[in-house]
DNA sequence: ATAAGACATGCAATCGTTTCCGTAGTTTAG
DNA sequence: CTAAACTACGGAAACGATTGCATGTCTTAT
C-alpha cells in the first residue's frame, strides 16, 4: 500500500546507520550540521515519511485526539469541531471524530474502544441519554486525558468548557418577560443534561424574580424524532394552557417549534415569542420571523478545549487536567421572534 | 497513560507463550478449544485490549479511514459522514475527519500527511479551489485506495459516487421554465468543480431545449465570504438584467440568495423563483417561502462509499477500486419558492 | 607525549503484536 | 512395529521507529 522508503532504506542510501538518520531528522545535538543537511535533503528527495505506527508504538502516543459528539448535523457541534481542528492541526495532531447519535450505548462502545490508546485524549459532549457515566469515570480514573464541553459530567474531576448556561437561561427568560410573556414554556432534550439543568435554573430564577410561578405542563422533554417533537410542541400550543413564550434550550427544538407553529394559526411573535440557544446565525436571521438567539461561542469553545490539551500533551511533564469549569459567555441577539413592532 | 495489560503479561498469567495467546484470541485452528476458552476468559478478566499501533505496525493496516471534506457546516457533508460512519463502524473502522475549508493548500497538506499510511483509504470531496490535482494523482499512483464523492476528479481512475448532477440541473431548470421563468441565473462555487460543470450542462441544455439563450451575466461564481456572495446576488437582483429564476448549485448559495432577496423589494416566487441543491429538508421547508429543493441522497452516498471500501479492505485479495462513476439520483421536492399560487 | 574531553556515529534493545518455523507428543496408515 | 501425519504449543523474527550505551576520531590541555 503506502510503500514509501523507510528509515533503514534511507540510511542505506546515505551510507549511514538508521540511528544517525533518525537523530538527524529529529535535529539531535549529537549530529553534525553537515550530515543533518545531507540527511534532510535525501529524505526530501526520497519523500521519506516516518511510519506513524512505529513511532506511536515506541513513543506511546498517537498524535491523535478523539472527538465525541452527539450529532454531526448541528451547527454548534460542527463549529466546535472546526475550532478544535484549527488548533490541533497546528500541532500536527489528527482528529478521530465519532457521533453517538444521542445514544448512550453507542457512546459507551466508542469510549471503550478508545481506551486502548488509539487516541491521546478525548474531547466530548455527552449524549442526551447519558445518566450512567461509569464508562467515563473508568476512563478518567485510568488517567486518560478527558475534556468535556457543553454537555458535561460534573462528577468527573477534569476540565470542562461551557457557556454561561445559567445566566443565558436567566437573561433569555427575562427578555421574554420584558416583552410581556407571562406563561413561558421550556423546551429541552433531556432532564439529565448539564445544559438542561443550568439553563432551566436560570429560567426558574427569572420567573421567580418576576413573580411568575413555573408550571410543570410548560416543560417539554423532547426526543430524537423530529416529527414527534413537532407534534408535542403543537399540542402544547393548541392546548388549553397555551404559553405565550418559549425558551428552547437547543437549536433543533427551535426549528421544531417553527414547524409546530406553522401547523397552527398562531403568529410569532404576536401570539407566541421564541428565543433559543442557537449557533447558526445565518439561518436564525432567515427564519420567518427571524429568531432571537442565544449564540454560544462554539468555535472558541473548540479552540479552548484544544489549546488546553495541546499544552498538556506537547509539553514534557504536565500535571493532570485540573478540575475546573471554564465559562465562555454567549451573546443574546434580539430579532423579530420576540419583538412586536 | 493507557496502561492495561499486554499480551506478554496476559500470557505469563496464563502460563502460556505470547504466540499461543495471540492465536487463541485470533481464533486460530492450531489452538485447542480448551485453551481458547481459558485465554478468552482471562483476557476478559484482565480487560486485555490489544495495542492498536503494534497491530497496525505488524499488519500494515490501521483500520482507519480518512474522510476529507470541504467544510463541516453543511448538512450535505454532515450526512455523508454519518453515512460513512454507519458502515465503517460495523467493521470496527475508525474515521479521521478533515476539513479543507475549501482551501486547496490545506487539502494538499492533509493529503500529503495521509500518505504515510495513517489511514487505509481516503474518501474525499475536493475543495472548490482545487484545479491542480497532482497531490491526488500521486496518492492514487501509489496504489492508495481513494474514493471520491460529489466533487470528484474525473481524471483519476478510481471509483466515484455522485448524484445525477446533469439530470438534476436539467430538471431543476426545466421546472423553473415551466413555472414561467425566462431569465434564469446559475449560482456556483467555482467553475472548476465537477458538480458545477455537470449541473451547468444540465442547465444549459434545459435552456436550449426551451429555446432560451444563456446569458453570461446571469452566471455568478461565488466565494467563501457569505457577505460578499449576498451582495453579489443582490447586485444581480437589482441590476438592469434581473433574472426571474435562480438555480443554485449548492446549499449555501440558496441561503445567500434568500438573504439577498430580503435586502430588496422582490418577492419569492412572484418576482424571482428559486430552486437549489439542498440537503437540509427541515430548513428548506421552514424558509420563507419554503424552498424547492433538489435533495441529494447524502447519507446513501456516504454508505455506498464506505461499503465499497469495506469490501476492498476487509477481504483478502481484492482488486483495485474500479474506474467507475456511480450515480445515485437526487429527488426534486417542489415547494413554494417556485410556485405562484 | 599522553590523558581527557568533545564530537560524530553505530550497535542493539525496545515498544506489542503476528506469524514462520520447529518440535514434542499423539494418532493413523501400511 | 515403524513411518507418516496431526495436534497443540513455544521460540524467535519481523514490522519501523527511537534511544541508551559503546566506540572511534580528533582536539586540546597538561
Amino acid at each position: 500500500m503506502s510503500t514509501g522508503v523507510n528509515l533503514k532504506e534511507l540510511a542505506a542510501e546515505l551510507k549511514l546507520s538508521p540511528s544517525t538518520v533518525s537523530r538527524a531528522l529529529n535535529d539531535s545535538y549529537e549530529i553534525s550540521e553537515a550530515t543533518k543537511k545531507k540527511v534532510i535533503s535525501m529524505a526530501e528527495k526520497l519523500n521519506y515519511q516516518p511510519n506513524p505506527f512505529a513511532r506511536s508504538l515506541r513513543e506511546n502516543k498517537s498524535k491523535t485526539i478523539a472527538v465525541v459528539i452527539p450529532e454531526r448535523m448541528s451547527s454548534f457541534f460542527s463549529k466546535v469541531v472546526d475550532g478544535i481542528e484549527e488548533i490541533t492541526q497546528q500541532f500536527g495532531y489528527h482528529l478521530l471524530v465519532y457521533s453517538t447519535h444521542e445514544d448512550v450505548d453507542r457512546e459507551k462502545k466508542i469510549v471503550n474502544l478508545l481506551m486502548n490508546g488509539r487516541a491521546d485524549a478525548i474531547i466530548m459532549s455527552v449524549s442526551s441519554q447519558t445518566s450512567d457515566i461509569s464508562h467515563l469515570t473508568r476512563l478518567h480514573e485510568r488517567g486518560f486525558p478527558l475534556v468535556f464541553f457543553d454537555r458535561i459530567c460534573s462528577d468527573i474531576p477534569t476540565t470542562k468548557f461551557i457557556t454561561n448556561d445559567y445566566e443565558s437561561g436567566f437573561e433569555g427568560t427575562k427578555h421574554l418577560i420584558q416583552q410581556g410573556c407571562r406563561k413561558i414554556a421550556f423546551l429541552m432534550l433531556s432532564k439529565e443534561l448539564s445544559i438542561t439543568k443550568d439553563r432551566y435554573r436560570g429560567y426558574l430564577d427569572a420567573l421567580k424574580q418576576a413573580g411568575l410561578s413555573p408550571e410543570p405542563q410548560l416543560n417539554i422533554t423532547c426526543c430524537q424524532d423530529e416529527e414527534q417533537n413537532i407534534e408535542a410542541i403543537k399540542q402544547l400550543l393548541t392546548g388549553p394552557n397555551r404559553p405565550d413564550g418559549i425558551l428552547s434550550s437547543v437549536e433543533k427544538l427551535a426549528l421544531a417549534t417553527y414547524h409546530a407553529v406553522k401547523r397552527t394559526h398562531l403568529r410569532i411573535p404576536e401570539d407566541i415569542k421564541i428565543i433559543s440557544f442557537f449557533s447558526n446565525l445565518s439561518i436564525a436571521s432567515l427564519l420567518n420571523p427571524s429568531l432571537t438567539t442565544i449564540t454560544q461561542p462554539a468555535f472558541t469553545i473548540g479552540e479552548e478545549c484544544a489549546k488546553l490539551l495541546m499544552k498538556k500533551l506537547t509539553k514534557p511533564r504536565q500535571p493532570d487536567l485540573p478540575n475546573q469549569l471554564i465559562t465562555i459567555p454567549s451573546k443574546i441577539t434580539i430579532r423579530s421572534s420576540t419583538i412586536v413592532l
